[in-house]
DNA sequence: TTCGCTATTTTGTCTATACATTAAATGAGG
DNA sequence: CCTCATTTAATGTATAGACAAAATAGCGAA
């Protein structure tokens, strides 16, 4: 287990701050003073220090020197899965049931997406089966002039959301999850009682500042769940 | 915008490889070429593409070069704010209910957090309400060895959330978001009808190895909506 | 053919040095 | 005591070179 030397150093400040030993706002030992600690090279030390700097770990400032950082985090990092993968995973089948495409124009288009009116959309709504069962309900609006090859795309089997993934790359993206009850026509698609709790799921993607997809996802309560992690090394299991 | 130099190759390829300009599986350049692309020494080239690797968007492997990583799940930056700031920030007031407060072993708890059987807990149960309204309800397990001074601490008023958060910076977490139905006494608690779709968050947290807390929190629908974003730049509107 | 050794390419690490940049600390002048 | 310019200590960037490590590619022998 011979590490290389960056990392041995950054691994025992690592340690060091997670365990506690080195609180937040403690300062760290200067790059001069690590590099003789440690007997090397100045880039060495800099290599472990930057590496930790940009693991949110420690802050550094020029003259001040470095600290470690005050863990302000409110963010977490979401794992969004394609949705088919996830289903194929688990060993399941996967299937996609398109039940409406239609072409329209950002104009008609409801209010979700706020779209130039004379940008043309493709709509399409559909249901996400997993070994026959339906799990997820889509509705979704796609914007015909960023994805013009969408027009020729089928979509009974496959989901649209795996063929964008496969064709358009996204640069930016929001979501935003809540819970709803299902109306009558998503309860009829998913095979539940209207009202029966769901995880919903709307995200608008761009690529750069042109706007891709808006698609809102109703997850049957129980068949789905979404994971996020925040923190260094591998998710932990229990 | 004087960017240093290997920032800039940073983004070059960054951008390159988002737009999908370089498909996923692509080589990228060998560093003796960028040096000579860039007119740069080899360090600045390696730095770039270290970044590039460490962020995920490239894999690198010795002989064979530098290729475009294909994504697997797509990471998106969920925002995690503490309740009661929340509340407080919409002009609301915030005021946390404690319920139930016991001291047990890991023995006795439920199965959903699974820690040793030797550890003792501190087991919390209280609804959050928002201008007297209740819009959560959260049942917590702390472990009382890795924060004796919960024992002390007092929640009339302030939720336990913010207390931890205040006096256990911790460094690692993970979050399971579903939808669920209201059981008979979170419906009770919470003023609705059982039954009624609530957003659910289950969230486990550690400092370093050591488990912290677990926390099941269950939100009204329509009352509460967690948000993510993925991309570079501000979060945008529409 | 297939196995195994070797050569070569490419990334990984490290050094020693130089100068740039920034912001804290200092000190002079009012 | 306050303000503003100067000093200076720390990180930030970059260079040119060296050797290490790994894995592909190619070659030779069984």
């Amino acid at each position: 287990m011979n590490l290389p030397l960056h990392e041995r150093i950054r691994q025992d400040f690592e340690t060091r701050i997670l365990s506690g030993a080195l609180a937040p706002g403690a300062r760290l030992p200067t790059e001069q003073v690590l590099m003789a600690d440690y007997d090397c090279a100045r880039m060495t030390v800099n290599k472990a220090l930057t590496a930790l700097a940009t693991a949110g770990l420690v802050d550094r400032r020029k003259k001040a020197g470095t600290f470690v950082a005050r863990p302000r985090v409110h963010a977490m990092a979401m794992d969004i899965p394609d949705i088919g993968a996830q289903v194929a995973e688990r060993g399941q089948a996967y299937r996609f049931d398109l039940g409406l495409r239609r072409e329209l124009t950002g104009g008609q288009a409801r209010l979700e997406w706020k779209v130039d009116r004379a940008v043309p959309l493709l709509e399409l709504e559909g249901v996400h089966f997993a070994d026959g069962t339906p799990f997820a309900w889509e509705h979704r609006f796609v914007n015909v002039a960023a994805v013009p090859e969408i027009s020729a795309a089928d979509f009974t089997g496959s989901s649209p959301g795996t063929w964008l993934l496969e064709h358009v790359p996204w640069t930016e993206a929001d979501a935003h999850i809540t819970a709803a009850g299902a109306s009558a026509v998503e309860a009829r698609a998913l095979a539940v009682e209207p009202g029966e709790p769901c995880l919903c799921v709307a995200r608008k993607t761009w690529r750069g500042s042109e706007p891709i997809t808006y698609v809102r996802q109703l997850f049957v309560a129980g068949a789905y769940e979404l994971t996020a992690h925040f923190g260094p090394g591998a998710r932990r299991e229990g």
